[in-house]
DNA sequence: AGGCGGATGTTGACAATGTCAACCTCGCTG
DNA sequence: CAGCGAGGTTGACATTGTCAACATCCGCCT
């Protein structure tokens, strides 16, 4: 329903009417319409765990590998967008700290943490606290997926081609010995 | 309001009410709660511009200047969580292109592009197309912030710290001659 | 001065929505 | 076989965005 009609379709009537039973129905379920919205969104981290593992997985050959992994993510995002956002958005989420979101989320980025930590080992990523460089990695792979998602870049730029260059510049950056 | 109570506070007849005059008063001047929200939205791109630009001019010495340009723009997102969310949120404004938004989110990016060039001319940023270097800064501070924002990134890490280390990252990455 | 129009504001009403309470209805278990 | 709990249903309510009809008031034209 989220990739259908947005977030905002999705509503405890339609969800009750989808499956051919009441309104109130999904309350048998969840708490709440918010938790409801939290089971889907650690859904979404999982699958993109899943993803980025397989990568991860099939992808031995070095630096390659988080590359691949960078713009797999991107990727994801840009299929499943409406999905995507409600990861993140503390808006429809309603919530401050919601432990199931927290660690699925974390999952993700104690993955990343080894992965980076893996390429410090053989010297090609510079040394340094790698939960840090996790984070860097992060951001610059939400950032490029927040933007494309929201229709912030120009649809003229070749996607893929902009993709490629974010991850590449990304690992020039983590490379650099002296950091 | 946005800042004192998040989005979900910001109703029409909150609005109303904070300004002593009735729930349907507000739309004598915006057609749409969503056309507020934009026009909030908008101003809040204006003012982050204002701030990246009276940067820009205080600070003409060379590659500092992007530097502290985007950790300017994180801290802008910091200092304003809920209005930053709000002028990327196509989950509060529900809303396929409002020229406005794209106008002002443009203007960021244009001012972003003019100094990435400056730099490709003194040699201190690589060759490439201008609009996509800047797209990738623009992710990497985006990217940054929102993780901040959203809570994600682990309470203990010290910010003013990661933001450095991001924007320097970012900015080795750029520098790198062949791409 | 007098009147008129547009801007601004008000109240009443409506539909949609999240949510609760009271109630129903099975199928399984002691 | 009685009973209980999981799952479902309807009725009701407060909140909210929004529209329509009506009121008010200030400035401008004649």
């Amino acid at each position: 329903m989220i990739s259908e009609g947005g977030a905002a379709s999705v509503t405890m009537r339609a969800i009750g009417g989808r499956l051919g039973v009441s309104r109130a129905a999904p309350y048998r379920h969840f708490p709440d319409k918010t938790a409801l919205l939290i089971a889907v969104a650690v859904q979404g981290f999982k699958r993109l765990r899943g993803r980025l593992e397989s990568i991860a997985a099939d992808s031995p050959s070095r630096l390659d590998r988080l590359l691949r992994m960078g713009e797999e993510y991107v990727r994801f995002a840009l299929e499943h967008p409406a999905h995507y956002r409600l990861m993140w958005g503390k808006e429809a989420i309603a919530r401050q700290d919601e432990p199931e979101l927290r660690e699925a989320a974390g999952g993700l980025l104690q993955h990343l943490v080894g992965v980076i930590e893996s390429h410090q080992k053989s010297g090609e990523i510079g040394p340094g606290d790698p939960r840090a460089r996790a984070y860097v990695a992060w951001s610059a792979v939400h950032g490029l997926a927040s933007l494309l998602i929201e229709g912030q870049i120009d649809p003229k730029v070749e996607v893929e081609g902009l993709i490629r260059q974010t991850t590449e510049t990304l690992l020039d950056g983590l490379r650099v010995p002296g950091r």
